[in-house]
DNA sequence: AGCACGCCGACT
DNA sequence: GTCGGCGTGCTC
């Protein structure tokens, strides 16, 4: 018997199979999709299982696989074929797709011998009468007889309860034995929530859903609508069919109050999987899906990948969100790889935001999705009243951060003791430093980015790469002592808050903030318990959180986001801001939300104010129409990145000319340009994007060129298939 | 990816 | 005459 194995190194010159002797002894265990050891050069190294034949044409000597890495952790047969298709779509080598869908734990360069945690007991090898033989002889063994008696009486302790000394001599002695328990660390066996009823919105959409069929549904739900509820619910019946349920969310620790309210109601039937789990955590979670013991995995992107069997329904909460694509490689969609499960499975997917991309409502306008809406918030909540606030105006006024209304508004919320978000989409002290004098502004020397004030610690820095310096008092350019704090971070906001407006117990949520493990639920559990009247902070303080007492939202500087050069700048707006206004009001007290804007006639916003979403849509779309962009066009860029410039210049001219001869005539090809992070950690970029709308030929030759430059070392090619930013 | 082998410059 | 630079090619 032989096994086709990959090896566990990702790189392009060895994203092949090499041929491996099964030995008698592994015969068993040995199956396609299984972690090995094996021989490779002079070392021995990991490797995937993705063949196993009966024969083999000699042309040189096999080594043999040497073990298996774990036995229990195998790829089914969909997951092989998911690999396969993830490998095909994002271009990456095969190890890297399998090694993707595998928890990192999973990934190790040096095998630890498990991962597993236990509880350990003690129990008696020995009966009765030999304890009291052993009394008899070691009368002054005071430490020992104790724990003899208490085994006599107790059956099994746990191992811990007693001196590690007195144990390990009793182990010596074969008077006792140790038994080990596996345990996980992740443990809700308490469920106290039940089921709420739904309203005719809720139980429309619920009904609509048809399962054990594929299809893909778009939820259109405003804020406050209850899709939650509905997916739970969704959930429910599937699990009551014998089926399991896939729940993918943007962001755990921005979602907690959704893991919670899946725990109550479903205890210990729900696994987490998430980037924030221990290594420990993400395998015990992965060995309950695997061992079939849950019936419903939450999670964020990579919990796509987990191998539940049976799957019922895929459900994709915010499906909007940029997170469900991977920004490194492999530069996959969770999305996309959720059709394929529900291709596999026949089973329906349930798409749901307040919010949806462009690319799924054109989608679901033209019948390919099934289209559901809920417009109603439930109970006695109604959507926020929205007011744009000109900040031209205001800044005639001297006031540069909060405008008049904002401020008596915030003012009238501390009189009637409610709570009030303030969204800032940039952190830091001030957005850049300035010389008034030359103009001079401090740039990273690495990635050709403005540098971030952080006036904390009185330093400059790259939010790319990291780097960091000491702020100057004079302009290093020219000497004078003229440098200015232009723009507004959430640290600047933070302190003028604290001056304008000293009465209020003020907290700050964002990057700075929540560096910590656990910091984040900090801040918002001390928030919803009133121990501050202020939330300021950056966009994480705009998803999925309900806090009933918060009645004002007010966005700073809505330009912020606006002003990103970036044909999708819009949409993120929307997005973000209708996003964040949903937080105000979610009870039975009204909300309002204040925009702050040099912009009050932006079209984004004046949709955003009036909640019309549609409005947007067709107006965004036009937009979107007129330049070739999403949905309209697909896009893919190919990027050439070196530390030579001229060298990298060079190569995407090459490549231009390249694919320009081997597209269809109905794709078109810009640039090249720099691209959007032109130097980054001394490395130079250089783009091309290609626009078409159906090209087979396109597949194929990123595919040679991928290979092209597979041993090219000077210079990389990095492709990606419908990104994010271009 | 890692490592060995291999062919040309500045050193004890 | 040797040590060592990293270019090329191979790993079942």
């Amino acid at each position: 018997m032989y096994a086709d194995v990959l090896i566990e190194y990702s790189a392009k010159a060895i994203d092949k199979t090499f041929t491996y002797l099964i030995p008698d002894n592994l015969k068993d265990d040995i199956k396609v999709g299984i972690k090995v050891l094996v021989p490779f050069g002079n070392k021995i190294i990991n490797g995937f299982v993705v063949k196993i034949k009966n024969d083999y044409e000699a042309v040189y000597e096999l080594k043999e696989i040497s073990s298996i890495v774990d036995k229990h952790l195998v790829l089914n047969d969909e997951l092989m074929q998911m690999g396969a298709y993830l490998q095909k779509v994002t271009l990456c080598t095969k190890i890297t797709a399998y090694q993707t869908m595998l928890p990192s734990s999973l990934k190790i360069k040096e095998h630890k011998t498990s991962y597993s945690k236990y509880l350990v007991y003690i129990k008696l090898v020995a009966n009765y009468l030999d304890v009291q033989q052993y009394i008899c002889d070691h009368p002054r063994r005071k430490k020992q007889i104790e724990v003899l008696n208490r085994l006599l009486k107790e059956g099994k302790v746990l191992k811990s309860n007693f001196d590690l000394v007195i144990v390990k001599q009793l182990l010596n002695e074969k008077l006792i034995e140790e038994e080990k328990e596996q345990i996980y660390r992740i443990n809700n066996s308490v469920i106290t929530d039940c089921k709420l009823s739904l309203s005719k919105e809720q139980e429309q959409v619920l009904k609509s859903i048809e399962l054990g069929k594929e299809d893909v549904y778009l939820v259109h739900g405003v804020t406050g609508s209850g899709k939650t509820e509905v997916y739970m619910q969704l959930i429910e019946k599937v699990v009551k069919m014998g089926n399991t349920a896939i729940m993918l969310v943007p962001e755990i620790s921005l979602t907690a109050q959704i893991i919670n309210n899946f725990y109550n109601r479903f205890g210990n039937d729900v696994a987490i999987f998430h980037s924030a789990l221990s290594e420990g955590e993400k395998y015990d979670e992965y060995l309950k899906i695997l061992r079939g013991e849950v019936h419903i995995v939450i999670g964020t992107r990579s919990a796509i990948f987990t191998p539940l069997t049976k799957l019922g329904i895929i459900i994709i909460d915010e499906e909007h969100s940029e997170t469900y694509k991977q920004d490194s490689n492999p530069r996959y969609s969770a999305i996309d790889m959720a059709k394929f499960r529900c291709h596999y499975h026949k089973i329906p997917l349930v798409l749901g935001s307040a919010t949806p991309s462009l690319e799924s409502m054109a989608r679901a306008q033209k019948g390919v999705y099934k289209y559901l809406v809920m417009s109603k918030r439930i109970g006695n909540a109604v959507l926020p009243k929205v007011f744009l606030v000109d900040m031209t105006e205001e800044m005639k006024r001297r006031n540069t951060v909060l405008s008049t209304s904002l401020k008596d508004k915030i003012l009238d919320r501390l009189r009637k003791k409610e709570q009030v978000i303030l969204l800032l989409n940039r952190r830091g002290y001030a957005t850049f430093i300035t010389c008034r004098n030359c103009g001079y502004t401090y740039k990273c020397p690495h990635c050709d980015i403005t540098l971030t004030y952080h006036k904390s610690s009185n330093s400059l820095r790259c939010h790319y790469c990291g780097y960091a310096l000491i702020k100057d008092d004079a302009c290093p350019q020219c000497k004078q002592k003229s440098l200015a704090n232009l723009g507004v971070g959430t640290e600047k906001l933070e302190q003028e808050i604290n001056r304008l407006i000293p009465e209020a117990r003020t907290i700050r949520m964002d990057a700075d903030t929540t560096r910590n493990k656990g910091a984040h639920e900090d801040i918002i559990k001390r928030f919803k318990n009133y121990e501050y009247d202020i939330l300021l902070g950056t966009q994480m303080i705009a998803k999925g959180l309900n806090f009933p007492l918060v009645t004002l939202v007010g966005v700073i500087n809505a330009d912020a986001t606006l002003n990103i050069p970036d044909f999708r700048s819009g949409e993120r707006t929307y997005a973000l801001l209708s996003q964040v206004a949903g937080r105000a009001g979610r009870s039975d007290k009204p909300g309002e939300v204040i925009i702050q804007t040099m912009n009050p006639d932006n079209f984004t916003l004046k949709c955003v104010a009036a909640h019309d979403y549609k409005q947007f849509y067709n107006y965004e779309m036009v937009n979107r129409h007129k330049l070739d962009y999403p949905p309209y066009y697909y896009l893919t860029s190919v990027k050439i990145a070196s530390k030579d410039y001229d060298l990298a210049a060079k190569e995407i001219n090459k490549v231009k000319k390249y694919l320009e001869n081997k597209i269809s005539e109905h794709s078109k090809i810009l640039g090249p340009t720099t691209a959007a992070m032109f130097k980054l950690n001394n490395i130079y970029r250089f783009q091309i994007i290609i626009k078409y709308k159906k090209d087979d030929s396109l597949f194929k030759a990123l595919k040679d060129l991928d290979e092209l430059y597979m041993l090219n070392t000077k210079v990389n090619i990095e492709i990606d298939n419908n990104p994010l930013q271009v």
